[in-house]
RNA sequence: UGGGGAAUAGUGUAACGGCAGCACGAGUGACUCUGGAUCACUUAGUCUAGGUUCAAAUCCUAGUUCCCCAGCCA
């Protein structure tokens, strides 16, 4: 399937896969799974792993199923189902007919405990939590045998279909797997099968008080679904004999499992513990909060499923546990929506600006080009008048050379517009400027000077009675350093959050064009960044943007440098 | 101190005994009605020490560092 081109570009995955298909494994077949446990919500971290999987489907010619690997009922919630199958088709994937359960596969799990039983090759075990845990031994040192290993085949039969029909509280007993108490793989060690759990399941209801652990299921699942590739994480590398033991045991068709290094962002928490805690202490407004690396908060943000799809791409696939630089993800967005996103002028912090020789009362529309990288975009009329705002960052009183905007005495071009000069700056009692006066260059009207001169600068402005007032959300990293998961002695993780994360500018002013703007409608603010409308609180009449990401500031690269220097 | 994994420019990722390449970043310049975008150029790497070989990122030996495992979580 790979073309040849692309045969020395394959990634450690695809090369396995290439093995199969050469050997025949499979019978060229491939197919994959994306199995969350319904128990909170997508991240970028899931965004890998979904990329990858439906992008080896698909890649392949083979299919990817979407299965909610739901065997613990205390943790797990219908509305994290909603929002998983909203995120995954979100991302532009589909799995099909339904979403898959593992929990529909309880009856034939249930028969397969029987068999390992009835080849005595399961057992039940009466110890406590503590004690097994007493006989499990060390990473250095062998466990125990449970003195319930050696149970008679009828006794054990007897006792699990009693587990089963519910004569015994949660805890008293389990199913384990008789494999080896001195394996150095602690996951060898007798491991549980099936615990007592008198507990609501999100879908079997109260249909069972038993329910099976993950290695009990996931080889299982994937045996049933005849999944050719089960692609996990790294952190399952150590449960691989498990998973390969059980299918032997139970002489079913055998997937291969495959481990990949999950997804680590630089300023960035991925665990769903943590992500749990942000929500749960109301640290962000909740699993979709826009600094949140979540799907949902990546959605809000305005991010696109292009973009995080073309990132998965790009980041690759390996076994090497690294971390990828924000900016990385940020660059993704500023690519998708450099080439897709119209755009439009607003200022964030408007200062007043009066062209005294514009005519009093008067205004005209000038057409502004809506997407330069894009021709069929088309233009849009932009009003222009003799009170406008420009960016408060755009005029400098006492401006350095390498300042190419506003100063006194000279002159930019005001985009699709005229030239203007500044003349003179208005002050308060404080000193604070409240005002920019200036004279235009009626000659200049669309932005060119017939007499071929030249200005370094150009800004952006709207119109002062024709702009729409709006709120923007800032953000920037919700934490404040690289490895938040880095905690100092006598520090939390929490303590890294970045106080400066969102700030909220409740007086911009944007070109009229945004007041029909729908919610989640995303641009580009001219020379300031990628915008969209919150979906959440953005109303008709009070309009909210939330930046996405701000455009590349050669400027305040710039100053930084002059900075530095000095 | 047992077992399982992993180490290639700043960050990621290729090269599968035969020229260490690509992306992003960074730097320089060109261009520009977004200090955006685009284009060109530059920068910078095989964890360490030995060995095998005409030739080693790749094979061998020894070490170093990092990650995972002692849930009736997944």
């Amino acid at each position: 399937m790979a073309s040849e081109e692309s045969a020395g570009r394959l990634n450690f995955i695809e090369q396995i896969i290439a093995e199969h298909e050469a050997s025949g494994r499979f019978g060229g077949r491939v197919q994959t799974r994306f199995p969350p446990e319904p128990n909170g919500y997508l991240h970028i971290g899931h965004a890998k792993s979904i990329c990858l999987n439906f992008g080896l489907a698909a890649k392949y010619g083979g299919k990817c199923n979407l299965r909610f690997d739901d065997t613990n009922p205390t943790k797990e919630e219908d509305e994290y189902v909603r929002a998983i199958e909203e995120d995954v088709r979100w991302l532009g994937f589909d799995w099909g007919e339904a979403a898959l359960f593992a929990s529909d596969y309880f009856g034939q799990l249930y028969e397969w405990a029987l068999k390992l039983i009835q080849d005595g090759k399961a057992f039940v075990c009466d110890l406590s939590f503590d004690e097994m845990r007493e006989h499990r031994g060390t990473l250095t040192e062998p466990g125990r045998e449970s003195p319930y290993r050696d149970r008679s085949v009828e006794e054990n039969l007897d006792l699990f279909a009693r587990m089963k029909a519910g004569e015994f509280p949660d805890g008293s007993r389990t199913l384990r797997a008789k494999i080896d108490m001195a394996a150095a793989n602690l996951n060898l060690r007798d491991p549980v099968m099936y615990r007592i759990l008198h507990a609501t399941h999100h879908r079997t209801g109260d249909a069972w008080c038993i329910y099976p652990m993950y290695d009990f299921t996931h080889g299982q699942s994937d045996s049933i679904e005849g999944i050719t590739h089960s692609i996990c994480t790294l952190e399952f590398e150590n449960h691989r004999p498990l998973y390969d033991w059980y299918l032997d045991a139970l002489e079913i068709y055998h997937p291969q499992q495959i481990e990949f290094a999950r997804l680590n962002l630089t300023y960035t928490v991925m665990s769903k513990r943590r992500l749990l805690q942000l929500v749960a202490e109301g640290l962000v407004s909740g699993w979709d909060d826009p600094r949140m690396p979540t799907i949902c908060g990546l959605r809000r943000r305005g991010y696109t499923p292009a973009a995080i799809r073309n990132f998965c791409d790009l980041i690759g696939v390996a076994k090497f546990n690294s971390t990828i630089d924000v900016v990385q993800l940020e660059n993704s967005v500023r690519e998708d929506l450099n080439r897709h996103a119209p755009r439009v002028m607003g200022v964030l912090r408007p200062l007043r600006v009066v062209i005294e020789n514009y005519p009093e009362g008067e205004s005209e529309e000038l057409e502004a080009v809506n997407n330069p990288e894009d021709e069929s975009a088309g233009t849009r009329p932009v009003p222009f008048s003799r009170v406008l705002y420009i960016e408060e960052t755009d005029f400098m009183e006492d401006a350095p050379k390498k300042f190419f905007r506003l100063a006194p005495g000279r002159e930019v071009r005001l985009r699709y517009a005229y030239f203007v000069t500044c003349t003179d700056v208005v002050k308060d009692a404080d000193g604070r400027i409240t005002e920019i006066r200036c004279t235009y260059d009626p000659a200049t009207r669309g932005g060119n000077a017939p007499d071929g001169r030249k200005v370094k600068g150009t800004i952006h402005w709207v119109s002062a009675e024709h702009a729409v007032q709006a709120e923007v959300r800032l953000y920037d990293h919700l934490f404040a350093v690289p490895d938040p998961n880095e905690v100092a002695e006598g520090q939390d993780w929490t303590d890294h959050l970045n106080p400066q994360s969102i700030e909220v500018l409740s007086g911009a002013m944007v070109e009229p064009s945004l007041a029909s703007a729908e919610p989640g409608a995303r641009f580009q603010l001219e020379r300031t960044g990628y915008f969209c409308v919150d979906s959440v609180d953005s109303r008709p009449d009070r309009l909210v943007l939330n930046r996405t990401v701000s455009l590349k500031d050669t400027w305040a690269k710039v100053q930084k440098q002059q900075l530095q220097k000095k």
